[in-house]
DNA sequence: CCCAAATCTTACGAATTGTAACAGCGCTCC
DNA sequence: GGAGCGCTGTTACAATTCGTAAGATTTGGG
């Protein structure tokens, strides 16, 4: 599947020029003209790039920025006619991962997104136990152990949940892309599911309901996985 | 260990100022000169991220570039006078990660080459905690910790204003400023949201609704967070 | 002092999330 | 083939969060 690329411009010919030219490059693409308007989509899809002006109408574009930066997965590339330098280090300090200036050309922009999802150094590939917070993971084995290694199974459906978890501990997972890189299942009707995942997944854990310590629920935008992991 | 960044560019200028910026920004460098020397140094080190130039004397920089990408682990940056897009779109190509342009400034260097070992998907977000007065806020785990240790949990709205606050201590932040960079949500209608939310916040910090000492409202204005803060 | 505007606080309800109970499915073992 | 078991999604209802509304209180100007 290729890759999903958003479009947040309130220029109408800049929107229609970068789609074309990602369409073109065989990426999916969704336009945006308002911040609103682009994380309301955020919900219901997670794209893989977030082409981003800073000169939005409705919204600072810094914020827009940060907030998808707290989240997770999405590569950030700015987009701006603002070609100062304190302007670059604050958008690229915020959580962006390239800044462009206006005005650019779209091939450029196409070979800069393909420099980023070359992603060579997506880090090590990860063994199959991890340990983390006394516990460990063997996901080869589909079990849990605790530190007096006592073993408790676990199903397959709640170690993918696990392993997302375990490779982005201490980052807010946003209840969309936990949807979309598990379950898939193109079913749109919402879907409960992942909750009962994550609640059957933290009674393996031994989690305190009032008080969890490892998997903390973030009202309106995800979890966050806390603990420290470390890969076998 | 600080990364280590390599500089490859015959102009000694560029070198140093490169050089000089990156150690005070915390990073160890090696210089070179030509690309002989600079791959000489690659047996014996591996570096994080390599600054290339394109213009050298004894070799064609893009060579050199796509040799180091063949190698895939360290980030490849190309810093160059060529200014066409072709260029770019070649070099990155070719395998480099980014592509600056010379006159630069290296403090925009330092921003890219930060944004870059971010990484993707790099799991340790800098420290998210603050000190101040007394009180201990971690972001990470939603709580906030007294002087004796006790732990009050915090929501995620309570949250944003509490950073907003942190982050700018001491300075006026405007209603609206407030309202700009939070009430994100789709229908911008009551304000008094904003209101209630610090008004939550304060509870939380055992503020004596008579004499605010941490939170002080600035009636017509906005709010003032005192308190001396310090990031860890 | 008096008043209008701004702000604080409390209560309530819509939306979001937790979890138990149930149902469908695929599997193994008689 | 059928009973039994484990896995997983669905449903239903409880708990939590957070914005809205409304009344109380404070502020600053006249």
């Amino acid at each position: 599947m290729s890759a999903l690329v958003t479009i947040l411009d309130d220029e109408p010919a800049i929107r229609d020029m970068l789609s074309e030219a990602l369409t073109e490059a065989g990426f999916r693409t969704l336009t945006f003209a308002r911040a609103t308007e682009f994380e309301a989509a955020l919900r219901r899809t997670t794209p893989d790039v977030c082409l981003v002006d800073l000169g939005l109408p409705d919204r600072d574009g810094l914020s827009v920025v940060h907030r998808l930066a707290l989240e997770q997965g999405a590569t950030i590339i700015i987009i701006s006619g603002r070609a100062q330098v304190q302007d670059k280090i604050t958008g690229l300090e915020l959580g962006a991962d390239d800044y462009i200036i206006k005005p650019f050309d779209p091939a450029e922009v196409v070979a800069r997104i393909r420099a980023r999802l070359r992603g060579p150094k997506s880090s090590a590939p990860q063994g199959d136990t991890a340990h983390f917070n006394g516990w460990t993971a063997h996901f080869d084995r589909y079990a849990l152990v605790d530190q007096s290694g006592d073993e408790t199974p676990f199903s397959h459906a709640e170690g993918e949940v696990l392993r997302l978890f375990l490779q982005s501990p201490k980052r807010l997972i946003s209840r969309a892309h936990m949807q979309e890189t598990l379950g898939g299942a193109a079913g749109e009707s919402f879907d409960r599911a992942m909750d009962v995942r994550i609640s059957r997944l933290r009674t393996k854990l031994k989690e305190d309901p009032k008080n969890p310590r490892l998997i903390k629920t973030i009202y309106g935008a995800g979890y966050i996985f806390l603990g420290d992991v470390e890969w076998a």
